[in-house]
RNA sequence: GUCCCCAUCGUCUAGAGGCCUAGGACACCUCCCUUUCACGGAGGCGACCGGGGUUCGAAUCCCCGUGGGGACGCCA
């Protein structure tokens, strides 16, 4: 048997952090057992379910690289399929109409939570042999209700939690099609895992009172029953639950931030599941190693400086060339480019060991491409009358000696030397002038890089007599 | 209220009864490297929720508390 799995969002909003992980987990188990990995969304929800969402988690997958095999499958587009199965229920008798209406049901509710008792359909449309059944109302149009058994338990071998057991007696007969006739989630889930083949559901454990529910549906439809693994939740980086207010943002706010899909996958690979002590990997390795045995069944916390600092790594050992082409349009919104100007990939691989963010790294190498803006502070420090001297004379030296860093840098000391200044004393105000703060890679490495014009016309400025 | 789930450093986690004086990673602190800031390197701080059992032996198994979370929709 071939493992098949899927990822089955219902697009009311964003792919967020949680569905990520869920979907990276499910994917990774196929690739892992060479199985199929499919895509379906689960639109039934005709009021909250946007193209604009659908199109959201379809761009959230493809920025993770989250293939799928099979789909995007469209609950919506299987109407037909799933009231076909509806009717064949209500004919095999382990479905069946309920006229109750929403206000007599509402009440139903208050009154059971009232007395203190878990709320419940009480089953009066149920049929059963020797009841007598009220008159149907002419004025309600019906539900269709699933006849849930009303004895025993339904039990589970959850692969993240072990065996969960419930009784049925804590399940009422769920409403599967609602009064204009379109099925509801858990009948429309249970009726695609089912025909989909789907042999392993990994999902979110917000799930796992659905589940002994769409077991016995799949009981009831004499269908195979799938393993089961509920992930436990992420949490914001607060501890607290992550909602629209709370950080729950699109994965591709990450893009936007400046991380790299390699890093945020990686990340949530290690958060909930975990290969010993390995911290870093790439997907390929993940998806050789991926288990369910070593999920995490509590629920784990979000933490930003982790996630950065696997971007940090990524970023420094990711391919430069590749790196490049990532920073350029980043680099674009800062400043537009001259017609001259230091290679990309030159000032990245001067810059990239000190960065974890592609957005910093951006405006960190701006000043490569225009003239600074300079920090006060720093040029009030560094920039004093005491070392413009040796500037005006360092500036000279600049002027006629060759263009290479060990040239640069003898220049430097030798002004060092003839000023009697300590080396910082010359390389802070020349940072300040051509960076515009006081922390860079080495002075002469960025000198070097920004080449002769650009150096003389900054360090210029503070030379004129 | 009822049912279900969860519980190791601040955070993510290792841990399948003796390998645990509880390991790793992020963060934090110190030192080293150094031309500033980073990077990197070496150290350090820091946890088994509480109480009962079971056992020669428990972070690991069981029970009870406590705390946290989830679910109870004609939402998914």
């Amino acid at each position: 048997m071939t493992v098949r799995t899927r990822f089955a969002p219902s697009p009311t909003g964003y792919l967020h952090i949680g569905g990520a992980r869920t979907a990276l987990f499910s994917w990774a188990y196929a690739k892992k057992h060479g199985g199929q990995f499919i895509l379906r969304i689960e639109d039934t929800d005709v009021a909250r379910s946007t193209p604009e969402a659908v199109q959201a988690i379809l761009d959230g997958m493809h920025w993770l690289g989250l293939d799928y095999d099979e789909g995007p499958f469209y609950q919506m587009r299987r109407m037909d399929r799933y009231k076909q199965v509806i009717q064949q229920m209500l004919d095999a008798g382990t479905a069946y109409y309920c006229y109750s209406s929403r206000e007599e049901l509402d009440a139903l509710r208050e009154s059971q939570m009232q007395a203190g008792l878990k709320p419940r359909y009480d089953g009066r449309w149920r049929p059963e042999t020797g009841k007598v059944l009220p008159n149907a109302p002419k004025d309600v149009p019906p539900v269709v209700r699933f006849k849930n058994p009303q004895a025993g338990i339904v039990a589970w071998d959850d692969m993240v939690k072990g065996r969960i057991e419930i009784s049925n007696e804590e399940l009422d007969d769920l409403i599967i099609a609602r009064a204009d006739g379109t099925p509801t989630y858990n009948f429309c889930v249970v009726v695609d895992d089912w025909e989909m083949g789907i042999t392993h559901v990994i999902r979110g454990d917000d799930h796992v009172n659905n589940t002994p529910r769409q077991i016995n549906l799949l009981k009831a439809l004499n269908a195979q029953i799938p393993q089961y693994a509920h992930l436990s939740m992420i949490l914001g980086d607060d501890g607290q639950k992550l909602s629209k207010r709370h950080g729950a943002v699109s994965v591709m706010q990450y893009d936007e931030d400046g991380y790299l899909p390699e890093a945020v996958l990686n990340y949530l690979a290690r958060l909930g599941w975990s290969h010993g002590d390995d911290e870093v990997f790439s997907m390929s390795q993940f998806c050789q190693w991926f288990d369910l045995d070593h999920i995490t069944a509590s629920a784990a916390q979000f933490n930003t400086e982790k996630l950065n600092w696997l971007n940090g790594h990524y970023i420094k050992t990711m391919d430069i060339d590749k790196l490049a082409e990532i920073v350029a349009p980043r680099l674009s919104k800062i400043v537009a480019l001259p017609a001259v100007h230091p290679k990309l990939t030159d000032v990245l691989a001067l810059y990239r060991e000190r960065a974890n963010n592609l957005n910093q790294l951006a405006a960190d190498i701006a000043y490569f491409f225009h003239a600074p803006p300079i920090n006060q502070a720093d040029a009030e420090k560094h920039i004093t009358l005491e070392v413009l001297p040796a500037i005006q004379s360092l500036y000279v030296k600049l002027e006629s000696c060759e263009w290479a860093v060990e040239a640069i840098n003898a220049a430097i000391q030798e002004t060092v030397a003839q000023s009697q200044l300590k080396f910082p004393k010359v390389a802070m105000p020349l940072r300040v002038m051509l960076t515009g703060i006081a922390q860079s890679p080495s002075i002469d490495a960025v000198m070097h890089l920004m080449g002769r014009e650009t150096v003389l016309s900054r360090v210029g400025v503070y030379c004129k007599i």
